[in-house]
DNA sequence: GTATTATATGAATATAGCTTCATATATTAA
DNA sequence: TTAATATATGAAGCTATATTCATATAATAC
């Protein structure tokens, strides 16, 4: 695998997720407060802020505090590298059209 | 979330397994025999027949069988779906740009 | 028919990693 | 100082699912 499929595979694990699948969609509509999160997405603070601190060393999402309180948002770099990586994978031109045909023996 | 946003995270979750994302990114480049996907994978046949299901019964891949071959493929539909699909997530235009306040109170 | 090869599949096991629980930290208010 | 609130974290438990094992199927060759 290059570089670049290793890196999106890590994207991808990331969202497998369920809850931070919801987290970044969210996050991508806006900076938002853990505990406004946690109640909009019914995600307990616990779990919450272990999927939070995965997303953050992972420099998906990235925190901002005033107060007690902590403002989470989407890191931008990683839309830089995902659209950059996306086109490695899917923007691969005309896949579908492809025809191979069997040229390696298996036995 | 919405019904592509469940769509897309259906996609993630399947490419989030090591084994399959390999399987999908050597299918990318065309259609391959079974036994020859399992020597250049480095996967067990059993096992990576266990994963072609996954892949066959989600619709992402399909199979084409001669004889006591199976070749496989990328089932082309997947591409438009996940290409409106990706449109939806990462597509919302400029996502790091938006500035938020805290305007809900958290207790 | 039998043997061989390619692939598929059900069941059992193993394991990664999600979730919960208990607790810690850090800030603000009184 | 103590109390209350918001968030973080280590460890234990649990669950989903990946892997392995044994075996089945199905086509071809003999």
């Amino acid at each position: 695998m290059t570089n670049n499929e290793e890196k999106l595979h890590k994207y991808v694990k990331l969202l497998a997720d369920k809850n931070r699948y919801k987290i970044i969609l969210s996050l991508a509509k806006g900076e938002e407060c853990v505990c406004f999160l946690s109640e909009k997405l019914k995600i307990e603070q616990t779990l919450l802020s272990h999927h939070l601190r995965i997303l953050r060393e992972e420099k998906i999402i990235k925190v901002r505090k005033t107060g007690t309180w902590a403002y989470y948002s989407l890191d931008p770099k990683m839309f830089a590298e995902m659209e950059k990586i996306y086109k490695e994978l899917l923007g691969a031109k005309n896949i579908s059209d492809k025809e191979h045909s069997h040229n390696k023996a298996c036995k």
